[in-house]
DNA sequence: TAAATAAAAGAATGATTGTTCTATAAATTG
DNA sequence: CAATTTATAGAACAATCATTCTTTTATTTA
């Protein structure tokens, strides 16, 4: 069984006329504005710059190259927006720069509105379970990380963290699905911003 | 300009095969499970009982049946969700009943998991202007019957009830999203309860 | 320099896409 | 009954889909 990806680096042969990271993020991109089942393999390869059977040779087919997709999307935008949970300040604080952090993913493209796992994967996952299986994994790891966060958290909370951490994540996934019909970084950073106060008051949940 | 729909019933000529309401029903079902670009025409005659060309003269093609679909979802689905929020009760009973309701929609049919407008739609509408606009007025309606619902609330918030609306719309949604992964009922009911308590305290935003 | 290796380029695959067409069937109207 | 109207059934359409193939080109190794 064949290991795709781009992480290997190839000795004899030809050598490749793309960039790697190049043509995972460019398709990340196609997949990210249109979705997985409209995102066609003639528009990747065209966005990916290479030809149809290197794009099959290195990522064995549109599926897996989605499930690529999706990793880099995490890699590179989901890490740094975990990452602002901290422990740096205050709860309060710490969700407050995680809040606005997802809504500046999702609002400062307007090619690519709102969540690639939110809005696209969420939609893909209704036909292919492996897609469903995807989403559930993402989602946990975005929650499990909120949890652990918010079990540092000094305040006595009435409410489960690991609820908490669903509730939290929920509004996080919900300003992406906002920001995919057109609102924009003006629009939601005062939704952003009311829900770190709410969340972030002390024994408030 | 033919008007598109099955409001009007036919008089002269011979009678249709299939049940109207089964037919739009069938349809939002097929859109829901599976997607907007990979329920194909062929799936979506099968399902609704009629042949092609009924459907492109009864609906004028797929994208115009996508968007009867949504119409017939928001007038069976969401019309009943935004009830919940009454005002019944206090702010926080009704915020109870509405997020569990909310949960019950995304979560009752496991072939029909989350929500037809956040979860569908909103990949729909990263290559389609149309659909962006129409995900945009669907969210935007609802945010509206929530801040009327606020501004009848007794307490003085210290979030504009326009700003708190939308922050409450977003947990709704993301309590859709999580249910497209694959959670269940009882995953998120606690969650919807907490999410109510939180926003429901008196005061408390 | 010759053999081996791997990508590039693009044709070819058969299946499926959304849409439209033709011919037939079943109802109402005059 | 004849004319009109509308749905049905299914063929036909060109376009596009994801995937695989062949041939050529560029590189490394021996």
């Amino acid at each position: 069984m064949p290991e795709f990806g781009l992480t290997e680096p190839r000795i004899r042969g030809r050598p490749r006329g793309f960039e790697a990271v190049d043509a995972i993020q460019a398709a990340t991109r196609l997949f990210w504005a249109v979705g997985y089942v409209a995102a066609s393999v003639d528009q990747l390869c065209k966005t990916m710059q290479m030809p149809r059977a290197t794009l099959y040779s290195a990522f064995g087919g549109k599926e897996r190259l989605f499930l690529a997709a999706i990793d880099h999307y995490a890699k590179t935008r989901l890490v740094p927006l975990a990452a602002a949970l901290g422990p740096k300040g205050t709860l309060a604080q710490d969700l407050a720069d995680f809040f606005d952090h997802a809504v500046v993913l999702a609002t400062q493209d307007a090619t690519t509105p709102g969540c690639l796992i939110s809005c696209v994967l969420s939609d893909a996952a209704g036909a292919n379970p492996i897609f469903r299986a995807e989403l559930d994994s993402r989602y946990a790891a975005l929650e499990h990380q909120i949890a652990v966060r918010l079990r540092m958290s000094q305040d006595a909370m009435p409410t489960p963290p690991e609820v908490l951490a669903v509730l939290l994540a929920s509004v996080a996934r919900g300003l992406m699905l906002r920001a995919r019909s057109g609102a924009t970084t003006a629009n939601l950073q005062p939704v952003a911003a009311a829900a770190a106060q709410v969340f972030g008051q002390p024994s408030g949940v």
